[in-house]
RNA sequence: GGCAGGUUGCCCGAGUGGCCAAAGGGAGCGGACUGUAAAUCCGUCGGCUUAGCCUACGAAGGUUCGAAUCCUUCACCUGCCA
């Protein structure tokens, strides 16, 4: 196997620490003799019901590992989801046994979408660390991995002294690095695991494990962080828009949100995203960087981000479907000039509601009934600010509402709030 | 188990009887500028049948003309002691 990825991966700005490197390269070169491939793992703790846009940086980067001719084993932690990693906003809100077991069993089957299953030696895994704790008696836990563990180092992390000096923290959570940790042990004795990548705020977990199999087992394994993604502003990516995360699953975030989340993407995070986020090469994104600097409305570099994510997470077909639907809605054009069609086609992938015009709605009945504000009250202050359109116009009166000749092909209304919300409106007439 | 402190809007945080839907900050949202960008400025930011009403300051009771503010009980959190 080659031992390129690593150059390619501090290329793209993937790694944020590891244990020794040379050790690792020198591991990633012995292993190049088939069927000896590297074998790796990152898990995934269901504390949602779908995993979000971060995630895909470790989720790729298995993926780059596979390509390059390692093994990857991705693990959804339906044990390690019940406990909760400990972070330093607080503690945790437990979830239910069947909460956690229902979000394991989506995010695995997400998981499953990004590694290839092809039944060779770099063919993936896919394993829940539930199947190897579930079963495991308390006696158990304390004797064979607890005794490993120095209360002193646990103390000493980062986020354990961050909580200690706030509101405390359980001991529920304090127990979390060794559940993580007998993963590792456990991937390592049945797969011959033997590095573990995730996000830098993993750190402590992965050495963990690193520790914990060079005690057991007298064994050297690696550790590989990537940093958590942050914009150029060093927010926490995924929060600058919409308040909330991005999510994969289409029922959450719909493909079009998904695309249209990427399309905003400013200018200085381009590069980094794209070298993060896709597998474009090198010269591909230096072009990409190049024509963002010199004809930045373009957008060039926006759209190609958005339309690589798209396709991974959604598919080409979606993906398709979302960038026409873009066009139309966000182009120069007159939106009565779209034939019938591609409004219909459009406007399929924003929120949509129907509305009889004898109810006489106005444009706050509107506004509430697509969804794009959330009261009443809201909807007015939309109409005050100025921030209400229909059909590209605005509105500036609380009590307009749509004629018939307001009626876009098809029956439809265009309402949008602010510069990017859209959501269509189709009358159903009603012979009186 | 004892003692002390705490629990405020999406988050942080001020508020110790009326002027409190509740300072300030952050996030969010809208407008202007622009490129569906960033920065900046301005506005907004519980709900409704909106000059009014309803709901809300951990929960339930109580005192009072009037309570986020006082009293009682309960729940939870933190610290110290056992």
């Amino acid at each position: 196997m080659s031992t390129d990825i690593l150059d390619e991966l501090e290329w793209r700005g993937l790694i944020a620490q590891s244990t020794d490197r040379d050790a690792l390269r020198r591991d990633l070169a012995v292993s190049s003799t088939p069927p000896a491939p590297l074998t790796l793992y990152c898990g995934f703790d269901p504390t949602a019901p779908s995993l979000h846009a971060g995630n895909l940086v470790p989720l790729l980067t298995l993926r780059r590992f596979q390509r390059a001719g390692a093994r990857p084993i991705v693990l959804a932690g339906g044990a390690t989801g019940m406990i909760g990693d400990p972070r330093d906003t607080g503690e945790r809100t437990m979830n239910t046994l069947d909460v956690v077991g229902e979000w394991a069993g989506r995010i695995r089957g997400q998981l499953e979408r990004f590694v290839e299953f092809d039944g060779t030696p770099t063919g993936a895994l896919v394993v829940n660390n539930l199947d190897w704790t579930g079963q495991q008696s308390a006696l158990e836990f304390l004797r064979d991995v607890g005794k490993h563990f120095s209360i002193n180092t646990m103390l000493a992390r980062e986020t354990v002294k961050r909580r200690l000096a706030g509101d405390g923290m359980s001991y529920t959570e304090f127990s979390y690095l060794l559940l993580q940790s007998q993963d590792y042990l456990h991937l390592f004795r049945e797969h011959g695991c033997r590095l573990q990548i995730g996000g830098s705020d993993q750190w402590g977990n992965i050495v963990g494990g690193v520790d914990l199999i060079r005690r057991v087992e007298g064994a050297a394994t690696h550790a590989l962080t990537m940093p958590l993604v942050t914009d150029a502003e060093g927010r926490k990516f995924g929060k600058s828009t919409g308040g909330g995360n991005i999510w994969l699953d289409p029922a959450i975030t719909s493909p079009y949100a998904w695309y249209q989340y990427f399309v905003n993407v400013a200018d200085a995070d381009v590069g980094h995203y794209l070298r993060l986020f896709t597998f474009l090469d090198r010269e591909e994104i230096d072009a990409l960087e190049r024509d963002v600097a010199e004809r930045p409305h373009l957008r060039a570099g926006q759209r190609r981000l958005a339309e690589e994510l798209t396709t991974l997470v959604h598919g080409r077909h979606q993906t398709d479907q979302v960038v026409a639907a873009s066009s139309a809605l966000f182009g120069r054009g007159e939106l009565r000039e779209l034939d019938p069609g591609t409004l219909d086609a459009a406007l399929s992938e924003v929120p949509t509601t129907s509305i009889r015009l004898d109810e006489r709605p106005t444009i706050v009945d509107l506004l509430v009934a697509t969804g794009l504000v959330d009261s009443r009250g809201a909807a007015r202050r939309a109409v005050g600010e100025g921030g209400a359109y229909v059909n590209n116009v605005k509105v500036t009166d609380e009590q307009w509402a749509p004629a018939e000749s307001d009626l876009l092909p098809g029956g439809w209304l265009v309402v949008r709030r602010g510069k990017r919300n859209l959501a269509g409106a189709r009358a159903t007439l009603v012979e009186v």
